[in-house]
RNA sequence: GCCCUUGUAGCUCAAAGGAUAAAGCAGUGGCUUCCGGAGCCAAAGAUUGGAGGUUCGAUUCCUCCCAAGGGCACCA
């Protein structure tokens, strides 16, 4: 990667005037006629070594470029700067842009890959649902940001574990069995059915709070392996992964893993030994719990005073079992903020029990979705926004834009709803609102898919007898380069290293900003260039070959994000 | 009350401590020779919630204040 070999070129040049190089960063200039890379280094050294302190910052950087030009600038340099107060910009050459083209071109849709996570493993507890209700759009963006987190560490060569950590045990499921218990139905066909009955729960528990304890009755029950509450947890259970299973299969998410915390049930055990071994555990108001004075709030809940476990502890046998099994070096969870506590206190928790350091452990706190009037989404009260028919809509709106086929309307529907929540930094709140999820214009999902059909739309009409680029190298004195061409150059080569920053990051939403950007770019060229029809067929092939490899970085920006490239539409 | 998160243009929002704060939507004015108008161009729109501080340099880091959202043990 360029950015590396600058990186060493220019470590060289402090070593040899003995400043430390471990400041040294390079950025893209925000403006593009600042150059491609910029470094502050002068300014950096020239205020925090006290040795140089003398030097005012831009004297020092024209040393360092005096001292670069003694050594023999690299080739793939064209332009060096020094701008006040004592930046150094750096303009790389056309020559060396037009290699990164054709090395988009020969890699395919490996290009922006790297091997940084090579033998390292990483687990992404995503989505992970509570079953027994309709899948809502609460769990959208934990789906969606988790499956492009997925997506961007495979592509950065880390082992990538996701695992859908469904929410199929607790007691809410005690509510459920109590209401099945206490209405004769006769069968349960849907998991509206289910959802109703939770609702109904809640209703009636508003006014008979002993209810409550109906449900952890029926709870500790279940976790006592009761034959009755089980077989109805079973029902609950298909019932809900059949609904589940289709809706991941329309949004085309996948997982390596789909254990749910009832699968912990009998590995809470040994979590809660271990805690007692190490006196961490201790008897509060009939509770086992953790005290963590250090977070400020309520301990953590190991066993209630009735004897059932929590979702605290089936997380840490969870950490255990991860560890057993993968030995992952980071553990991604990508669950709302309104769970930012918990994870606190579980991350505390683990390492203090030696399942692994701080550090191994992050919390992708996602804001969450409100409804217009500023309420609260919630299946106890109600409020609920079901995921498919905010998904029917997009596709049904897809379609009246003059989609060609249901199956490009799918793609575009839920590539324009996926894009809305991946364009923002995952920790904003959204405001659920009918027509500004499905944006079909300007900085969203279709934009960027409209502009791969286009490249590929081009590439159909050319003749690719006569796109022959990789054999034959262009060199852009002879092409008289234009600055909208320049411009593409000038992108292109940086995919790579804006899915680093994404992973880095935990932000898919820089991987949309840069194909974003991207596809501006193509369309302004697109506009005032001709491509078929330029005067010669050298610059015919030049920009067919900037077109095929907008397209392929495009496409592999969309996927990395979980949309598809549709090839019309 | 305590803890966490967030305050950027009318709206939705972007920016690993950098240069003139980036876009989209809405509104204004334009684009029929041609490869897809779900597109393109131009102008307009922001004392980055407020006050201090650190720094050569702060939307970004620190302190205080204000506002919004979330959380505060037997739900997950």
């Amino acid at each position: 990667m360029i950015r590396e070999e600058i990186e060493k070129d220019l470590t060289a040049v402090l070593k040899k005037l003995r400043i430390s190089s471990s400041g040294l960063i390079l950025e893209h200039p925000s403006e593009s006629n600042h150059g491609d890379y910029a470094t502050n280094i002068a300014l950096q050294a020239g205020t925090s070594n006290s040795k140089l302190k003398t030097h005012n910052a831009f004297d020092l950087a024209t040393k360092i470029v005096n001292t670069w030009r003694s050594l023999g600038l690299p080739a793939y340099l064209a332009k060096i700067e020094i701008v006040q107060p004592g930046f150094i910009n750096l303009w790389l050459n056309n020559d060396y842009l037009i290699t990164q083209l054709e090395e988009v071109i020969k890699k395919g849709d490996g290009f922006g890959w790297s091997n940084i996570g090579k033998g390292k493993t990483v687990v992404i507890d995503y989505s992970s649902p509570n079953i027994a209700k309709p899948f809502g759009i609460g769990h959208f963006r934990s789906t969606i940001i988790g499956t492009s987190l997925a997506n961007i560490y495979r592509f950065l060569c880390w082992k990538v574990v996701g695992i859908n950590h469904l929410g199929d045990w607790g007691t809410q499921f005690g509510k459920i069995i109590y209401q099945i218990k206490n209405n004769s139905l006769d069968k349960l066909l849907t998991v509206k059915d289910l959802e109703k009955l939770y609702i109904d729960f809640h209703k009636k528990a508003e006014k008979k709070p002993e209810l409550k304890e109906k449900a952890r009755e029926w709870f500790k029950k279940l976790e006592e392996g009761d034959s009755e509450a089980k077989k109805i947890w079973q029902m609950c259970t298909e019932i809900s992964l059949k609904e589940f299973n289709r809706v991941y299969d329309r949004l085309g998410v996948k997982f390596e893993q789909t254990i749910g915390e009832s699968f912990y049930q009998d590995k809470t055990k040994e979590v809660i030994e271990t805690a007692q071994k190490k006196k961490l555990a201790v008897k509060s108001e009939g509770a086992l719990v953790i005290k963590l004075p250090e977070l400020k709030g309520p301990p953590a809940l190991l066993v209630k005073s009735d004897g059932a476990t929590t979702y605290f502890t089936r997380d840490l046998a969870a950490i255990v079992y991860r560890q057993k099994k993968w030995k992952p070096v980071l553990s991604i969870y990508e669950v709302g903020s309104e769970q930012s506590f918990h994870f606190q206190q579980l991350f505390a928790v683990a390492a203090k029990l030696g399942y692994g350091q701080r550090e191994n452990f992050i919390h992708i706190s996602h804001g969450l979705i409100h409804l217009p009037g500023g309420g609260k989404l919630s299946t106890r009260s109600g409020q609920t926004v079901y995921l498919e028919e905010v998904l029917d809509e997009a596709i049904k709106r897809a379609k009246k834009l003059g989609c060609k086929d249901e199956k490009t309307a799918e793609m575009i529907g839920i590539g324009a709803v996926k894009y809305f929540d991946l364009k923002n930094h995952p920790a904003t709140n959204i405001t659920f609102d009918w027509n500004k999820m499905f944006v079909l214009e300007g900085n969203s999902g279709p934009y960027l898919q409209y502009a791969y059909a286009r490249t590929q739309s081009v590439l159909r009409k050319s003749n690719h007898s006569k796109f022959n680029f990789q054999n034959s190298i262009v060199k852009n004195d002879h092409l008289k380069l234009k600055p909208e061409e320049v411009s593409l150059l000038r992108a292109l080569y940086k995919f790579p290293e804006v899915v680093m920053e994404a992973g880095e990051n935990f932000s898919p939403n820089l991987i949309c900003n840069f194909i974003f950007d991207l596809a501006q770019k193509y369309n302004l060229f697109y506009n005032r260039l001709p491509i078929l029809k330029a005067d010669t067929e050298e610059i015919v092939n030049f920009r067919l070959a900037l077109t095929t490899a907008v397209g392929q970085v495009l496409e592999n920006g969309l996927s990395l994000l979980g949309i598809s490239a549709p090839e019309k539409m």
